[in-house]
DNA sequence: GCATGTGAAGTGGTTCACAGCA
DNA sequence: TGCTGTGAACCACTTCACATGC
């Protein structure tokens, strides 16, 4: 297996997906699954989901009767690289926080939640899954000394734009961010925005051109 | 200002935030801004900027000056076609539930929160800004006779199939999924799936890479 | 002169159609 | 024969380059 440099963005995106796919079939004691079963899980085409194991250079597929899902397994999480571990904390002890926090998705491959901030003292010192709560003020030290490389903002739109500079001044080098805020940052940091408003008037907007 | 059918997709789906941007300059007591400020705020180029609005055939730019806030503002929301007001519930009551129902942004834009829904008995009977927690039971019925579009799936991967055929049953035509499952849905239903695992994973990917 | 508006070129990703192989 | 694997065609969107108009 090759790991071609240049796979395009929205395969390695799909990756994730495919893998919780195989991990459920083989949980139900399945050794082996054709494309069309394991694109149909994960919400592809067949085509689309061969071409990316094509892309990433996957080898486990036989023709005429389908993926070994343990090899094929082995070899997405090496296309991912999935073996080092990434320290992240989250910004905002919200309840949307909280849910972040407590997100069985978020304790997965290879990720570790290392510490959550707000500028609440109500919140401060409050523990979840055994991750403690600090005071924003701590963001930069914190994550300087963690090496974190990742923040998590889910503070109000307002608060957003500090937290993200504090992180990046820690060293943090990827933002996800669930404010609607438009972040400014370095060209070198990561932004992904996540505006669940945003998300739910495209389908209100659905909803109104199907009438 | 012709509405032309066939704008894209992702024209679309910067709008909401292009009108928040608006909203907040006329908050500021401004009344115009070049294509420039207004992309910049938003996020994206100043070209990307004029050619959504050419698509979109807003006509409140003027050559050499720039775009009329208030006019602009009302041209984003007939071409959203933001005049009719959709129904939706959210269905699972946990940290997520409670975060979307009190999110601000989930108020916006001609949309309204009908319900919640739970199994939990403990959560039934409670009220988010007015809107109460029904029993999972009564969903399906509650969609019909609330004429609900769209459901908001805020439950665990393993409830999801679940409250998304109630919801379907009942009259929903839109489903927004925050479980990682991948939905199985007549054709004639949109679902956008928001894994906000998968997006964790994203970010660490290239944190991986970037070393 | 400065900022909008837009056909044309470019880019990235999906789908097609079929070759290759158990 | 059945399913994988992949170059080529296709499509959607973005970016460019420049015409247009206040």
């Amino acid at each position: 297996m090759q790991l071609d440099r240049d796979v395009p963005l929205s395969t390695m995106e799909r990756l994730p997906s495919y893998l919780r796919v195989i991990d459920s079939l083989l949980a139900h004691g399945m050794r082996a699954a054709t494309s069309d079963v394991l694109a149909g899980r994960a919400g592809v085409t067949s085509v689309q989901f061969r071409k990316d194991m094509s892309l990433v250079g996957a080898v486990s597929g036989v023709r005429g009767s389908g993926y070994d899902l343990g090899a094929l397994r082995g070899e997405l999480r090496t296309a991912m690289g999935s073996s080092e571990r990434i320290g992240f904390v989250i910004i905002g002890f919200g309840n949307l926080g909280r849910a972040l926090a407590s997100s069985p998705a978020f304790s997965r491959g290879g990720l570790d939640l290392l510490g959550m901030f707000d500028v609440a003292e109500s919140a401060v010192g409050q523990e979840v899954a055994g991750v403690k709560v600090y005071h924003d003020e701590m963001l930069e030290a914190f994550v300087r000394d963690n090496n974190v490389s990742i923040a998590v903002i889910a503070t109000p739109a307002e608060a957003a734009q500090l937290a993200a500079d504090q992180a990046i001044l820690g060293g943090a080098r990827e933002i996800l961010n669930f404010s609607p805020a438009a972040l400014q940052v370095p060209e070198t940091v990561e932004v992904r925005t996540i505006d669940l408003g945003a998300e739910l008037q495209m389908l209100a907007l659905h909803a109104r051109s199907a009438r």
